[in-house]
DNA sequence: ATTTTTTTCTAACGTCTGTTAGAATTATTC
DNA sequence: GAATAATTCTAACAGACGTTAGAAAAAAAT
């Protein structure tokens, strides 16, 4: 690796790593450079301009939860049942989310914050990567495992939604993302309600 | 009305139009003042600083909503089941972020980039809301309607952030707020898995 | 219609931003 | 070690921002 290409690397590992932590708007090239021992205007030798540091951010971000959802599923026993690919892919985006990609998680913080023309760049990337989540759903509606009537699309964006929210919140110190995984999973595939223990307002269950 | 009262409100609706429509970083104080045909400096005379407007959209953000989902459920006569209660709040707050408030929109959307300071200043309203929340499940749950090994507060997180996250891809032409509170509230309540309709993959279920 | 009060405009300030071009420094090559 | 190439520093620019104080205009009160 040249000089250059592991100062590269440095700086975009960094922006990641602020823009995840700080937001969009609190993140500037001089803060970037600060990190890094360096002076703002450096940034030019090695990016054409800040957008080219976010749109790189950006990318990176939706590649490394794409490359770690497709790859916890090829793990998987071709015998595996469609809930057990749901709830692997489930897992895999929340560690990518919350454990393991300072660009996964950016992405999501910042995605809605960039300059249009940066958004517009990181379509086809997203793209891909919600295709995988529609493959892995449609596989199992079209085996019966989801029912039929089921809006495939409104469900795939609830669960990315609902997954991506808990960049907000989720603390390591209340248990890790594969917990979270879990509680999350049982409430989407299972349901919450409890269908046998329905009662009347008013009334405790023994 | 007096006269700085109607323009004080009108820069406030103004302002959370604007922060809705184009987030935190993009909306300076002459871009709301502009928008009501005034100089920035004029927005002064109404408020103290940028982070007053800001903590005045999110609060009332977050009142609206509350508000939305309290007199929705209110409205609902006593025997109502639980299972109606959560819908019913589901569509209320769907409603308000997606439909009717400019303000809970721009509470959602920039809530995560506003100083500290503001985020702050804005929790006590926000808690009271989530209060709201854990009492319809927490109800729920005591009476059997939702099982007991549920964790409620990672269920509400999910369902709040999953119902948030769709202010970013929320399209009425593709339909209500009503039918999507729908969709969502049959995915998380009664689950996605088709129970007895699960087979392997690569089997097609006639 | 005049006076008083309210409201808005305006010029300016200090600070911060992304960006540029060339100087200075560092690293690499011979 | 000298020459060359790569890399970073630096000063500066233009622009944008939130903010302030006082002037000007508009509205309200008399």
């Amino acid at each position: 690796m040249t000089k250059a290409a592991s100062t590269k690397a440095r700086l975009l590992d960094t922006a990641a790593r602020l823009f995840r932590e700080n937001g969009y708007a609190a993140v500037s090239l001089r803060g970037i450079a600060a990190a890094e021992k360096m002076q703002g205007g450096s940034l030019y030798y090695h990016f054409k301009s800040k957008e080219e540091i976010i749109a790189d951010v950006l990318n990176i971000g939706i590649e490394i939860v794409h490359k770690a959802v497709v790859e916890a599923l090829a793990a998987l026993p071709a015998s595996a049942s469609h809930e057990t690919r749901i709830r692997t892919a489930m897992k895999a985006h929340l560690r990518a989310l919350l454990e393991h990609s300072d660009y996964t998680s950016a992405n999501v913080r910042i995605f809605g914050q960039a300059p249009k023309s940066v958004q517009k760049a990181n379509l086809k990337v997203r793209r891909a990567y919600e295709d995988c989540w529609s493959d892995i759903l449609q596989a199992a509606q079209k085996d019966g495992a989801i029912a039929q009537n089921t809006d495939l699309a409104t469900l795939r964006l609830m669960l990315i939604g609902a997954m991506n929210a808990t960049l907000e919140w989720f603390d390591p110190k209340r248990g890790s993302a594969d917990q979270l995984a879990d509680h999350f999973a049982n409430n989407l595939l299972n349901g919450v309600l409890n269908k046998s223990g329905q009662n009347k307002p008013g009334k405790t269950r023994t």
